[in-house]
RNA sequence: GGCCCCGUAGUUCAACGGAUAGAAUAGAAGUUUCCUAAACUUUAGAUACAGGUUCGAUUCCUGUCGGGGCUACCA
C-alpha cells in the first residue's frame, strides 16, 4: 500500500482509538466520513453518532474525544471543531499544497490504467444496438451516449473495456420495409433520392405501416373481425412473413435486396454515430448469430433443461423463480427474441472470455432481462451472472413517450444539426469567432453543439426517466456542457497568455499560509475526483461525474472573479496559480472525456 | 388483475440513512476602465398525502392518491 488516501488514513485513527476505549474492533468501511458541507469550518467530517453507543458518551463528548486522537495521530490533520455530533476535521493548508505539488505534472490524476492488459479479462459493454428498419431517435441518443461514457468511465477505473455493438438486422420488421420498398419503392435509392440511406428505409416502413392499416381497417369494415385478427390476416402481412421465410430459406432474390437496403442504412448510421462522436470495438449482427441460440435450445431440450409441449414448441420452465415459462421455439422452429439473445451471450462469452457484459438496454427490458438471466441458468451457462443489465430510464416529451405513429419521434440526425446551428448562431451573435477560419469555426459550433446536447443527457441520473421538451432549446447557460467548455477555454486562454517558458519556470514555493479558501476549495474539489470516478464506475453513472465537473467550473468562475493570476503582483502567488489552473484544465478536459465531449481551447 | 419503477421550487435536474434539502432556468435587483459577461453577486421559491422504524427519513417499511413501464408464438 504505497498512497494511503487522507480518508483512510482517518478512518484507521477512528477505528484504533475506538479500539483502545472500548476493546470492539470495527470494519473501516462502517466509518462515515465525508466532504464537510459548505457552511461549516472543515475539510473531512465524521458522523459521530454510530459510536455513541459503544463510547457510552454524549455526542459531543464522542466527537471530541476521537477528534483529539485523530489531531494526535494523522498529521496531515491541523485542527478540529465540534458540531452537534458532527467532527470537522480540517487539513493543514500544507497538505493540499503538496498534493497540488505531487499531481501537477500529472495530466491524469486520478485516472488509473489498466494494468497488463493482455491478461485482463474485459468488461464487455453492449449499446446502440439499432434495428436496421428505421432511424435513430432521440432514445438512442441516450442510449449510445451513456454506452459510450460508461465505457470511457469503465476504462478509466482500469478495466479492459471492450465497446460492442449488436445490429438487429433480421426478423419481420426488417421485412416490412424490404417489402415496401419492393412493392412501392419504384427503384429509389439514396443515390437517385438524395436521402440519407436510414431515412429513406425508415420511410418505407412507415409507408408498410400505412398500407397495412387501410388493410386493416377494410378487413374489420368487411368481415368484421378484430384488430389484431385482421393485422394477422391482412395480405401485407402475409406477404411479409412470406418474405421472412424466403430470408431463413437464404432466397438468393430476397437476400439481394435485405443486403442492398441494409447497406444504405449502415452508410447512414456511420453518419449519425460519426457526428455523435462514437465508435465500436466490434459489430455483431443477429443475422449471424440467431441461428447459434437455436442450436443451444436445440441442445439445451436434449439435456432436459427445457420442455417441449404437444404443438412442438419449446420452453423454459421458470415456476421455480416465480417467472412465467417463456417460450424459446416456435412450433414451427424459427427463433424468438429470446433465443436470439441467448446466441449472442454465447458467441460474446466466447469471444472475450469477459468478467463482466453490460447490456445498455432500456428499463422497459427489465423484465426480459430478468427472463434471460434465470433461462442461461437452467442451460447450465457459466455466465448467466456475469450478465449486467444497465437500464436506464426513457427519454420523454412533454405529451408523454415518442411514438412513431404519431410523429412525435425526434429524429438524432436533425437534433444534432439544430444544436450545431444554435451553437452557430449564439456565438456569432457574441461576435466570439470573428478571427476563426471557417474550418476552425465548424469544428467549434460542432463542438458546443453537441456538448450541449450531450452534458444533457449525461448528467441526468441513466435509472431516471428523463424529460426533453422540443420547443424549449437546450441551453447553453448555466449547469450545461457550453459553461464548462468556457470555463476550460477561459483556463486556456490565461495558460496561453503565460506563455510556455513562464509556465516552465514557474516554482511553486510558497508559504502555505498565503492558500485562501477559493484555491483549497479547489484543490479539495479535484482531489474529490479520485475517489468519484471509481464510484461512477461503479455504478455506471455518467451522471456523477457531469455533476462534479460542473461544481468545479463553477467554484473557477467564482476564484476567477476574484483572484488575478497573471496580474497578481506577488510572484510566489501568481506562480502558484498558473499550476493550479494547469491542474484545473487537466481534469476538466479528463472528466469531459469520459463523457464524449471536447473541450475547446478557445470559444 | 399481477409484477416493477417514479412523485423534490413555476419548470428541468441534485442530495452513500446525517447538519439549515443543493443547482440551473424562468422572476426581481445589481456587476464590464481589471486574465473571455456563454461569467459573477444579491433576492424569492420545493420533499404528493397519512402512518411507522430510527438519536436522525427526500432516502427504509405500510397504506392512499397521481404518473409510467412490463405482463406476446413482437423486437
Amino acid at each position: 500500500m504505497k498512497t494511503m488516501t487522507i480518508e483512510r488514513k482517518i478512518a484507521h485513527a477512528v477505528s484504533e482509538i475506538i479500539a483502545n476505549e472500548t476493546g470492539q474492533t470495527l470494519q473501516e468501511n462502517s466509518i462515515i466520513i465525508q466532504k464537510t458541507r459548505k457552511d461549516f469550518e472543515g475539510d473531512l467530517t465524521l458522523v459521530v453518532f454510530p459510536f455513541v453507543k459503544m463510547l457510552r458518551r454524549s455526542p459531543e463528548q464522542c466527537a471530541e474525544l476521537i477528534g483529539t486522537a485523530v489531531l494526535q495521530n494523522v498529521e496531515e490533520v491541523d485542527t478540529f471543531n465540534v458540531e452537534k455530533g458532527f467532527l470537522n476535521i480540517v487539513l493543514k493548508k500544507s497538505f493540499w499544497l503538496d498534493f497540488l505539488n505531487n499531481n501537477v505534472d500529472n495530466q491524469c490524476f486520478g485516472i488509473l490504467k489498466t494494468q497488463d492488459r493482455e491478461n485482463t479479462k474485459p468488461v464487455v459493454v453492449e449499446f446502440s444496438s439499432p434495428n436496421t428498419n428505421k432511424p435513430l431517435h432521440l432514445g438512442h441518443i441516450r442510449n449510445n451516449l451513456l454506452g459510450f461514457s460508461v465505457a470511457r468511465i469503465l476504462e478509466a477505473a482500469g478495466h479492459r473495456v471492450e465497446k460492442v455493438n449488436l445490429v438487429n438486422d433480421r426478423g419481420i420488421h426488417i421485412c416490412k420495409s424490404i417489402l415496401a420498398w419492393i412493392k412501392y419503392g419504384a427503384g429509389e435509392t439514396p443515390e437517385n433520392t438524395g436521402k440519407k440511406g436510414d431515412k429513406l428505409v425508415g420511410d418505407y416502413y412507415v409507408r408498410f405501416e400505412t398500407e397495412l392499416r387501410k388493410e386493416v381497417q377494410a378487413l374489420i369494415e368487411s368481415q368484421g373481425v378484430k384488430e389484431d385478427e385482421a393485422r394477422k390476416n391482412a395480405p401485407l402481412m402475409q406477404e411479409a412473413q412470406d418474405l421472412l421465410r424466403r430470408w431463413e430459406e437464404r432466397d438468393p432474390e430476397v437476400m439481394e435486396v435485405w443486403k442492398k437496403m441494409n447497406d444504405w442504412v449502415y452508410d447512414g448510421f456511420d453518419h449519425t454515430y460519426e457526428q455523435m462522436g462514437i465508435s465500436f470495438d466490434k459489430i455483431y449482427f443477429e443475422s449471424d448469430t440467431y441461428l447459434l441460440g437455436r442450436d443451444i435450445v436445440i441442445q439445451g431440450l436434449a439435456n432436459e433443461q427445457l420442455v417441449k409441449k404437444e404443438d412442438g414448441s419449446v420452453w423454459a420452465v421458470l415456476s421455480e423463480y416465480n417467472l412465467d415459462d417463456k417460450l424459446l421455439l416456435r412450433a414451427d422452429g424459427t427463433s424468438v427474441y429470446m433465443t436470439q439473445d441467448i446466441g449472442t451471450a454465447q458467441l460474446r462469452f466466447d469471444d472475450y472470455h469477459p468478467k463482466q457484459m453490460i447490456y445498455v438496454v432500456g428499463n422497459e427490458q427489465n423484465y426480459h432481462f430478468d427472463v434471460l438471466k434465470k433461462v442461461l441458468k437452467k442451460l447450465d451457462k457459466p455466465y448467466h451472472n456475469i450478465i449486467h443489465h444497465l437500464s436506464y430510464g426513457m427519454v420523454e416529451l412533454p405529451a408523454g413517450r415518442m411514438k412513431s405513429r404519431e410523429g412525435t419521434v425526434v429524429d438524432a440526425d436533425d437534433l444534432m444539426d439544430e444544436m450545431v446551428e444554435r451553437a452557430r448562431k449564439t456565438t456569432e451573435e457574441l461576435g466570439k469567432t470573428e478571427d476563426f477560419t471557417s474550418t476552425e469555426k465548424e469544428k467549434l459550433y460542432h463542438m458546443i453543439g453537441l456538448g450541449a446536447l450531450k452534458y444533457f443527457i449525461l448528467k441526468v441520473d441513466p435509472k431516471k426517466n428523463m424529460l426533453f421538451n422540443p420547443e424549449e432549446s437546450i441551453d447553453f447557460n448555466g449547469n450545461t456542457g457550453p459553461f464548462i467548455q468556457y470555463t476550460f477555454a477561459r483556463i486556456s486562454s490565461i495558460l496561453r497568455k503565460a506563455g510556455e517558458k513562464r509556465l516552465r519556470d514557474a516554482t511553486l514555493e510558497l508559504d502555505a499560509a498565503l492558500l485562501n479558501n477559493k484555491e483549497i476549495s479547489l484543490l479539495k474539489n479535484i482531489h474529490s475526483f479520485a475517489n468519484l470516478l471509481p464510484e461512477a464506475a461503479r455504478e455506471h453513472s455518467p451522471a456523477l461525474i457531469a455533476n462534479y465537473v460542473y461544481e468545479l467550473c463553477k467554484e473557477f468562475n467564482q476564484f476567477y472573479h476574484e483572484y488575478p493570476v497573471l496580474n497578481e503582483p506577488n510572484g510566489a502567488i501568481s506562480d502558484f496559480r498558473l499550476h493550479l489552473l494547469k491542474l484545473i484544465a487537466h481534469n476538466i478536459r479528463n472528466s469531459m472525456f469520459l463523457l464524449g465531449i471536447d473541450v475547446p481551447d478557445r470559444m
